[in-house]
DNA sequence: TCGCACGATGTAAACGATTACATCGCATGC
DNA sequence: GCATGCGATGTAATCGTTTACATCGTGCGA
C-alpha cells in the first residue's frame, strides 16, 4: 500500500542499500544518483517505516510518558517541562494515559515495550511491586511522585514535607501562634506528607500548643466548609494553612462571608500556586510547585540514564514561598515600596 | 540485551511459534504447554517488541497527534477529547509537538509515519500545500482548525465565526448600539474567523453605524491596554467584545480602574469560556467554545476513516453562549430568580 | 599489460515478531 | 495393516529497514 525503500530503488535502478545510503546522507554515493534518488523519493513522497527502522537501529528515539490523565493544568505543565527536555536531545514524546487502575498502568506498559527507549511514569495507584513485576528491565525510567518503597528506581518527587515546613515556619516568623490546617484527604501521598511537615515545625517550635486538623478533600467546596467551622470558632485560629489552594480559595470565600477580614483578622495561605491565586483578594500566599520543572528534570535524568547507564536514584524538587497578600508580614521585613 | 520471543522458547524448549501461539490465546495449543509458556514468559518478564510486531501485522494500533504546543489549557482539552474516543477502540494517542515552523511540522510527520495507524493535526502555520506534499497518502489525516484551502483532507474546526456573530447578535439583543471589537492579532485564523462575525452582523444590522476596532494580540495585557483606550474615549461604545476572554479580563479590569460599572455603565463580552471567565467579578459571558468535542469529533472521524476509508470532508463544532455578569439583559429575558 | 587499491554499488543477513505451510504422531475406519 | 484425517508443533517466509561484506569497474603504478 504505502510505498518503501523498494518502491524508490526500482523506480532509480539502484538497489535499495544504495537507496538507504543516498537518504541517510552516507558519504560513498554518487553525487548525481543521490540527486536522482531524493528527487524521486520525494516525487513518490517516500518516508521512511519507523517502526521498521528501529526494529533493525535499536533504537526509537522517543520517550514515553506514562501519566494517570492527560488533562488538567497539572499534567499540561508537567508535559511541558518533559517536552522541553525531550525537545532538547531531539526525542519524540510519547504520552500514554493509564487513568484508574493499576492493570491500566501495566498495559499502558506494555503497549510502550519497544516503541521507546526510555519511560517516565507517574501513577498514583501503582506500587514498587506493580512496577517491579510490569517493567522491563532493560528500558530506563525514572519514577514521578511515585511510591516504590524498597526497589531502587530512578525517582523524583516534590518535597511536599519540606514545602509544609517553609510555609508553616513562614507564618510563625510573621508572628502567627495558632496556626491551623485544613488538611487533604487521607491515604494520599501529597496530603500526608503535607500534614507532617506542618506538624513536625509546630511540634518543634510550639510544644505546648495543640495542633488544629480539619480535614479536606482537596475542593473548593471542603476549604469553604472548613472556612465556615474556623469561622464559628470560640478562639479563631490566627492563621490557617489549607493543603492546596482550592481549598485555600473555598475557605477565604467563606471568612469573607462571614465578615472576617484577611489577612487582617486571620491569615491564610496555600499549596499549590495554581494561576487563579493571584486572580483572587487578596492574592493568596501559597507554595508555589514548579511542575514543569519535575517533568524536566525527570526526562533529563532519564535521557542521562539513557545514554549512561544507572544514575543517581532520587531527588525532590523544592517548592518555592510566594508570598502574597493573605498573611500579615512584619513590620520589619515590609517592602519598602510596593503598589497594588 | 532484552528478552525476546526466542528465549522464551529456548527456556520452554518449543519453537518462537507456539510462543506466539500461547501468548496470542490461539486454539491449537495444549493447554499444559500453554500455561508453562506463560509463566516462563511471566518470569523472564517478556514483553513482544512493539515495533516489530507492528511491521508484521501492519498495524500500530495507535493513533497520532501533531499539535502546536503540548500545553496550555487549549491544548490539554482537546487532548482530553481526543483521548476518550481513542481509548474507547483500545487505540493509543502518541502526541507530538511541531512548535513554531512549518519544519518542524515536517520533522513531525516523519517521525511519526510507520508509527501510526492515523493522524489528527493541527498546525496553525502550514497550509495545504506543505501539507500534501508531507503527508503520506496512506495514512488517514483528520485535521483540526487547520487551513487546507483547496486540498481536499477530512477536517474540523471550531466555527468561529458563527460564535461571533452569536454573541455580537446577543449584545444588539440586549439593546446595545455602539458596539466596539477588541479584535485578535493579524494573520491568525481564529482571530480573523471571529472579527468577520462581528462585522457582518453589525454592517447588517446597523449599515449607519461606524465599526470600532481595537487591536489587541489575545493577551490580557493588550486587553488592558483596549480597556484604558475605551474608558477614555469621548464617545464610549455601549458594549465591548474581545475576541477572547484573556483580553476581556485585562479590559475588565482597565474598566473597574477606571471607575466604570461593568455591566451598568459598559457591558462586555469575551470568546473562549476559560475557567477563570466565572471566577471574576462580575462573571464574564462569554462563547464557550468546547474544545475536547473537538478533539473527540475529529478522533472519532478518524477512526471511522481508518476503519471505513473516506468521510464526509469537513465539519464544523459551535460555541454556545454563555451568559454571564458582564452584560445587560434585558428586564423581559431576565431569569426569575437567581442567587449569587 | 598486469595487478592492486579504492570507490561505488549490489547482495544478503540481520532486527523480533506473526503465520502459511510442512511435518509428525496418533487415533480411527476399512 | 494401511490409508486418512486431524491436532500439535516446527520451519521458514515475511514485514521495511540498515549495514557488513562481496563484487565490479576504473585508474594508477610498475
Amino acid at each position: 500500500m504505502s510505498v518503501t525503500i523498494k518502491d524508490v530503488a526500482r523506480e532509480a535502478n539502484v538497489s535499495v542499500a544504495t537507496v538507504s545510503r543516498a537518504l541517510n546522507g552516507h558519504t560513498n554515493v554518487t553525487e548525481g544518483v543521490r540527486e536522482r534518488i531524493q528527487q524521486i523519493a520525494a516525487r513518490l513522497r517516500y518516508m521512511p517505516h519507523g517502526a521498521a527502522r528501529s526494529l533493525i537501529m535499536r533504537r526509537t528515539d522517543t520517550i514515553g510518558a506514562i501519566l494517570p490523565d492527560l488533562y488538567g493544568e497539572f499534567f499540561s505543565e508537567l508535559m511541558r517541562g518533559m517536552d522541553v527536555a525531550a525537545r532538547e536531545h531531539n526525542l519524540h514524546l510519547l504520552v500514554s494515559s493509564s487513568h484508574g487502575s493499576a492493570g491500566e498502568t501495566a498495559a499502558a506498559l506494555r503497549a510502550l515495550s519497544g516503541r521507546v527507549d526510555g519511560l517516565l511514569i507517574m501513577s498514583p495507584h501503582a506500587d514498587g511491586d506493580l512496577l517491579a513485576s510490569n517493567l522491563p528491565t532493560s528500558t530506563p525510567t525514572v519514577l514521578m511522585n511515585t511510591r516504590c518503597d524498597g526497589h531502587d528506581y530512578n525517582a523524583l518527587a516534590i518535597d511536599n514535607h519540606g514545602g509544609a515546613r517553609t510555609m508553616v515556619e513562614h507564618l510563625l516568623g510573621c508572628g502567627h501562634q495558632r496556626i491551623a490546617m485544613i488538611a487533604g484527604p487521607e491515604h494520599n501521598f501529597d496530603a500526608d506528607e503535607r500534614l507532617r511537615g506542618y506538624h513536625d515545625v509546630l511540634s518543634a517550635a510550639r510544644p505546648a500548643m495543640k495542633s488544629q486538623i480539619l480535614r479536606g478533600d482537596f475542593s473548593e467546596k471542603s476549604g469553604y466548609q472548613a472556612g465556615v467551622a474556623i469561622a464559628a470558632m470560640k478562639q479563631r485560629p490566627q492563621a490557617v494553612f489549607a493543603a492546596n489552594d482550592m481549598m485555600a480559595l473555598g475557605c477565604l470565600f467563606a471568612l469573607n462571608e462571614a465578615g472576617l477580614d484577611v489577612p487582617g483578622d486571620i491569615a491564610l495561605a496555600g499549596f499549590d500556586d495554581i494561576p487563579m491565586a493571584r486572580f483572587v483578594s487578596p492574592p493568596l500566599t501559597t507554595m508555589r510547585v514548579n511542575i514543569a520543572e519535575l517533568g524536566e528534570r525527570a526526562a533529563r535524568t532519564l535521557i542521562a540514564a539513557m545514554a549512561d547507564g544507572p544514575r543517581p536514584p532520587i531527588g525532590t524538587t523544592a517548592p518555592e514561598l510566594i508570598v502574597r497578600g493573605t498573611c500579615h508580614v512584619p513590620v520589619s521585613r515590609r517592602p519598602q515600596k510596593k503598589s497594588a
